[in-house]
RNA sequence: GUCCCGGUAGCUCAGCUGGUUAGAGCGUCGCGUUUACACCGCGAAAGUCGGCGGUUCGAGUCCGUCCCGGGGCACCA
C-alpha cells in the first residue's frame, strides 16, 4: 500500500488488520487531530476519561467504555466541535503497595518497613516509570483518539496541589475533621479503608451462646466473635425486655478474666434476636462502638494492627481465629457455652483489594462530613442537572448518596498524597494550603489520603482548578462521563461531591452514560479464578481493533451486561473484509465523490440514495439516546444487506448502461457515506478505505453525514422493494426446483412493473428462444407473471409442497382476519385505522389464495 | 428484609407509548465459484415470548401473583 495521504492507494486484495492498523494512529497524533483548542470558536464538548490505574493492563471493560468515548468524541469533532477528551491515570494507592512490596520483595528481599518512607516512595515511583502505565500504549492500540497533549496523573503536580486546595477549604469548613472512631481496618494491608472500599461476603462461621455471670447474676449472650470478649465492657439488653429488666445495672463476672462488667439497657439491642443480650466490645465493633459512647463504657484495644490478641494473658500473640478457637474450648471446658451453632452464615467483610477479613478497629482517623456535600449531590439529580443513561439507575445512585456516612479519607500508607496538616511538639495542628510554609519544628501528618479522594477532583482538578483557566472555563461541566455501573458509588457520587462544591454548584458532568459489565459467551462474570477472563490484546492480534470495537459495540444496550465471544469478533472482522471489498469494487468501477450529485436519479440509484438519507436520520436519533448495539446493527444491515446484496449487484448493470456515470457517483456517494457514519466505531479501516475512495486527507476530520430530506423518495423504495420480492420468489423456487444457481434458464415475463432486465440478470434468466416450452409458471405477489422452461419435467412433488405451504399460510391469515372482521366488539371499539388494515390484510391473504390455488390446479394437470 | 434488572429460536440478545405471519448475529441443514468478497453467495429449518390469573375488541408488550437467574442496600450480637 502507499502510503501517500492524498493520492488514492491500491487497496490490496485482501483487508489485513494488522497492516491497516498500524501506521495510522501515529499519524493521527502527529497531525494533532485530538488535541483540542479552548480558543476555537467551535462549540466544546468535553469527555474526562476514567483514569486507569497506573498499575493497569487494559481489559474488556476498558476496551468497551473506551470504544463508546471514542465513537462519541469522534462523532462530535466530524459534527464541528471542539473535542477534548482528557486521558490520564490514577495513582492506586493500594494497589501499588501492593505490587512495590512484591517487586522489592523479589528484586531486593526487603520488606516494606525495611526502607524509609522516602526510599520507599522512590522506588514506588521508579517502579512506575518503568512498569506502570502499559495501557497508554494499549490505549493508541485501541484507537483511543485522546488528547495526548493534556494527559495527567493523579499524582503529578498539579493535581497534587488541586487536593491540597480542596482539603484546605474542607478543613478550614470543618467539613474535614479528624476522630476516633471505628474503622474498616486491614491487618493485611495495615490500613483503614473505607465502607466502599469493603466487600461484605456471607460466609459460614459460628454463633457460640456464653453464660456470663453465675448464679442469680448470670446471663447469656451469643457471639460470631468469641475472641472480642477480651474487650468487653458491658452486656446490653433492651430496656422493655421483662426477661432482662432485673438484671440492669447488675454486674456479672466476665469469664476468662477478673473483670466484672455492667448489665446495661440501650435501644439499639434486638430483643427477638439470640438471647436478646449482647455482649459489647466497644474498640472492635461499630454498633458497640456507639454503645459504649452511650453509656461512657471504658474502650480496651484487645488486637494489635495485626490482629494479634495484645491482651496479657494466655491469648496474648494469638491471631484473631486461633485465639477464638482457643478461646471457645476454654468457655466449654468451663461449662459457659449453652448453645453452638456451627456453621453460621453471616456476611464478613472483606478488604476489596487483598480480601483480608476486615478487621474493626477503634482509630484516629481523618474525616469528610458529607450530610451537606451528599444533599447536594442529590438534588443536582433530582433536579435534573445531570442525567443517568439509563434512567432506572438512578435509584441506585439515590440508595447511596442519600444514606451515606462520613468518609474517611487518611490511609496508613506512603504512596499518595500526605495529609497536609502538621502538628506542634505540643499537639496543635495547622492545615497547609499550597503556598503556605508550615511553622518551624511542626511535623506533618504520617497519612496519606484515599486514591479516590484526588480521582473525586478528576473533572475540574485535570482542566488546572483551582487556578481559573481557560480549559476549566470552556469544558467543565463535562458533557459525558461514561463508566460502569460497578463504579457508580466509589467514584460518580464523590465526583458529584466535590464537584459541587468546588465548582459552586455546577455538576461535573451533564450525563452520566453508564455500561454494563463485559461477561464471557455464557454470561459469567469475568474472574482470574474462574479462568474465563479474556485478553482484548489478543483479539485485537487475532482480528484487529476495529473488529473487536464494533463487536463490543454490537452487544452495547444500554445499562445491560453483555457477553462476548471470539465467534463475534470474527463476524466483526467479516464485516471489515465485506467493507473492504465493496470498496474495491467501487475503486475498481471507477466511482467517485467529486463534483455534486446528479439531480436526478432513477431505479436503484434513487432508491440507494433514499435509504441512505434516512439511515443518515436514523443513525443521529439513536445516537441521543447512546444506542450503540442499535447503531451497529442499522449500520451493518444497510451497509451488508442493502449496498452489497442488492445495491452493488444492481448497480453491476447500470454501470455499463447509459446512467453509468450517474452510478459511479451515487456508489462513491453512498460508501463515502457510509464510511463516515462508521468511523467512529471502526476508525481504521474506515480511515484506509475512505481515504482510498475519496483521496482526501482523513475521515478523522470529515464531516459528519447530513440526512437530505430530499432524497426520500418513495416510489423507488416501493420498485425496489418489488424487485426484490419477485427475484426472492423465484430463487426460492429455483432452490426448491433444485436448480444450480449458476444453470440458466429461459423465461418469459408479463405482467406487472419491475426492471426485467434486472430481474433476468439477478435470477440468470434467458430470453426465450423460438422452442420455449414453459414448464413451470410463477405469478408473484406484486403481479408479475415468470414462465420458466425448465427444458424437462419440472420436480412437481417440490413444487406442491412449496405452494402448499404458502397456501396454509395464507389461509391461516385470512382465517385470523376474517375472524377480527366478524367480531363485532373488534369493528365496533378498534380504530378504524387498524380495521382497515385488517380489511387490506384480508383481501391480501385472499387474492394470494387465489392465485396459489390456481398455481396448484395447474400443477395437477401435469 | 428491601430495591433494581432480567427470564423471547441451540447460544447471546433486539422488540418504542398494546394492533403485520415475533426479529438479528452466530450456529444448524441444503445448493454452489454468476470476475468486490468462500472472512462469500442463494435458499431453508427452528420459538406454547418463565407459569398462572386479570384488564382489553386485541397482550411478548399493561396489572396481580408465583417460580427461576443476576445485582444493589440494610441487618446479621
Amino acid at each position: 500500500m502507499t502510503s501517500a495521504p492524498d493520492a488514492r492507494p491500491d487497496l490490496p486484495t485482501q483487508y489485513a488488520p494488522a497492516e491497516v492498523e498500524g501506521p495510522l494512529y501515529p499519524r493521527w497524533e502527529e497531525r494533532g487531530y485530538f488535541t483540542a483548542d479552548p480558543t476555537s470558536a467551535k462549540p466544546p464538548y468535553s469527555i474526562v476519561i476514567p483514569p486507569p490505574n497506573v498499575t493497569g493492563s487494559l481489559h474488556l471493560g476498558h476496551a468497551l467504555q473506551h470504544t463508546m468515548m471514542d465513537a462519541l468524541t469522534r462523532r462530535a469533532r466530524m459534527r464541528g466541535f471542539d473535542v477534548l477528551w482528557l486521558p490520564g491515570m490514577d495513582h492506586a494507592s493500594i494497589a501499588v503497595h501492593s505490587l512495590v512490596e512484591r517487586y522489592l520483595a523479589e528484586t531486593e528481599g526487603k520488606g516494606r518497613f525495611d526502607y524509609s518512607r522516602e526510599d520507599f516512595v522512590n522506588k514506588a515511583w521508579e517502579w512506575k516509570a518503568r512498569y506502570g502505565g502499559q495501557i497508554l500504549g494499549q490505549m493508541r492500540r485501541l484507537g483511543d483518539g485522546v488528547d495526548w497533549t493534556r494527559e495527567r496523573f493523579t499524582m503529578d503536580d498539579g493535581l497534587s496541589r488541586a487536593v491540597q486546595t480542596i482539603f484546605k477549604r474542607l478543613y478550614d469548613e470543618d467539613l474535614i475533621y479528624r476522630a476516633e472512631r471505628i474503622i474498616n481496618w486491614c491487618p493485611r494491608d495495615l490500613t483503614a479503608l473505607s465502607d466502599a472500599e469493603v466487600d461484605h461476603v456471607d460466609e459460614p462461621g459460628e454463633l457460640v451462646s456464653i453464660r456470663y455471670g453465675d448464679g442469680d447474676a448470670a446471663i447469656v449472650v451469643a457471639t460470631t466473635r468469641a475472641e472480642t470478649m477480651l474487650g468487653d465492657t458491658a452486656v446490653a439488653v433492651h430496656p422493655d425486655d421483662e426477661r432482662y429488666r432485673h438484671l440492669i445495672g447488675v454486674e456479672v463476672a466476665l469469664p476468662l478474666t477478673n473483670r466484672r462488667i455492667p448489665i446495661i439497657a440501650d435501644e439499639h439491642v434486638d430483643p427477638s434476636f439470640g438471647t436478646g443480650a449482647v455482649k459489647v466490645t466497644p474498640a472492635h465493633d461499630p454498633n458497640d462502638f456507639e454503645i459504649g459512647r452511650r453509656h461512657d463504657l471504658p474502650m480496651p484495644t484487645v488486637m494489635d494492627e495485626r490482629a494479634v490478641i495484645t491482651t496479657p494473658g494466655p491469648y496474648q500473640g494469638l491471631d484473631r481465629l486461633e485465639a477464638r478457637f482457643a478461646i471457645v474450648a476454654a468457655l466449654r471446658e468451663e461449662g459457659r457455652i449453652v448453645a453452638e451453632k456451627r456453621p453460621y452464615e453471616h456476611s464478613v467483610g472483606h478488604c476489596s483489594r487483598c480480601d483480608t477479613t476486615i478487621e474493626p478497629r477503634l482509630s484516629l482517623q481523618w474525616w469528610v462530613r458529607v450530610e451537606t456535600l451528599a444533599k447536594a449531590a442529590g438534588d443536582a439529580v433530582r433536579e435534573g442537572r445531570m442525567q443517568f443513561e439509563p434512567p432506572e439507575l438512578a435509584p441506585r445512585y439515590f440508595q447511596w448518596v442519600d444514606n451515606l456516612r462520613d468518609w474517611c479519607i487518611s490511609r496508613q500508607l506512603w504512596w499518595g498524597h500526605r495529609i497536609p496538616v502538621w502538628y506542634s511538639p505540643d499537639g496543635d495542628d495547622v492545615c497547609i494550603g499550597p503556598d503556605e510554609e508550615p511553622p518551624a519544628g511542626w511535623t506533618q501528618d504520617e497519612d496519606v489520603l484515599d486514591t479516590w479522594f484526588s480521582s473525586a477532583l478528576w473533572p475540574f482538578s485535570t482542566m488546572g482548578w483551582p487556578e481559573q483557566t481557560p480549559e476549566l472555563s470552556r469544558y467543565y461541566p463535562t458533557t459525558a462521563l461514561v463508566t460502569g455501573y460497578d463504579i457508580l458509588f466509589f467514584w460518580v457520587v464523590r465526583m458529584m461531591l466535590f464537584g459541587l462544591y468546588a465548582m459552586d454548584g455546577e455538576v461535573p458532568f451533564q450525563t452520566v452514560l453508564l455500561t454494563g459489565l463485559v461477561r464471557d459467551s455464557s454470561g459469567k462474570k469475568m474472574s482470574k479464578s474462574k479462568g474465563n477472563v479474556v485478553d482484548p490484546l489478543l483479539w485485537m492480534d487475532a482480528y484487529g481493533a476495529d473488529a473487536m470495537r464494533l463487536s463490543l459495540m454490537q452487544g452495547a444496550n444500554p445499562g445491560a451486561d453483555q457477553a462476548v465471544n471470539e465467534e463475534w469478533v470474527v463476524g466483526a472482522r467479516n464485516f471489515c473484509t465485506k467493507l473492504w471489498n465493496a470498496t474495491r469494487f467501487a475503486l475498481q468501477n471507477g466511482a467517485t465523490v467529486d463534483g455534486p450529485l446528479p439531480s436526478q436519479v432513477t431505479g436503484a440509484d434513487a432508491w440507494i440514495l433514499s435509504r441512505l438519507q434516512s439511515v443518515v436520520t436514523e443513525v443521529d436519533t439513536l445516537y441521543e439516546k447512546y444506542e450503540f448495539a442499535k447503531i451497529t446493527d442499522l449500520l451493518y444491515h444497510f451497509a451488508w444487506d442493502e449496498v452489497c446484496d442488492w445495491y452493488i449487484e444492481l448497480a453491476k448493470l447500470s454501470l455499463a448502461g447509459p446512467s453509468g456515470a450517474d452510478t459511479r457517483r451515487v456508489l462513491g456517494e453512498v460508501l463515502d457515506t457510509l464510511l463516515r457514519l462508521l468511523h467512529p466505531f471502526v476508525p481504521f479501516v474506515t480511515e484506509t478505505l475512505w481515504t482510498a475512495l475519496t483521496g482526501r486527507e482523513s475521515v478523522v476530520i470529515a464531516d459528519w453525514p447530513l440526512a437530505d430530506p430530499a432524497r426520500a423518495d418513495a416510489a423507488a423504495e416501493t420498485a425496489v422493494a418489488q424487485l426484490q420480492a419477485v427475484v426472492g420468489e423465484v430463487r426460492r423456487f429455483r432452490s426448491d426446483q433444485g436448480l444450480k444457481p449458476s444453470q440458466k434458464v429461459p423465461a418469459r415475463m408479463s405482467g406487472g412493473s419491475v426492471d426485467e432486465a434486472a430481474v433476468r440478470a439477478l435470477l440468470r434468466l434467458e430470453a426465450p428462444s423460438d422452442d420455449f416450452t414453459a414448464t413451470a409458471s410463477l405469478t408473484t405477489a406484486v403481479g408479475v407473471r415468470v414462465e420458466l422452461d425448465l427444458s424437462g419435467a419440472i420436480d412437481v412433488p417440490a413444487e406442491r409442497a412449496r405452494l402448499s405451504k404458502d397456501l396454509a399460510a395464507q389461509q391461516k391469515e385470512r382465517d385470523v382476519n376474517n375472524a377480527k372482521l366478524l367480531n363485532d366488539n373488534f369493528v365496533g371499539k378498534a380504530p378504524e385505522p387498524v380495521i382497515a388494515k385488517v380489511r387490506g390484510r384480508l383481501a391480501a391473504a385472499e387474492a394470494e389464495i387465489a392465485r396459489i390455488s390456481a398455481a396448484l390446479d395447474a400443477l395437477a394437470g401435469r
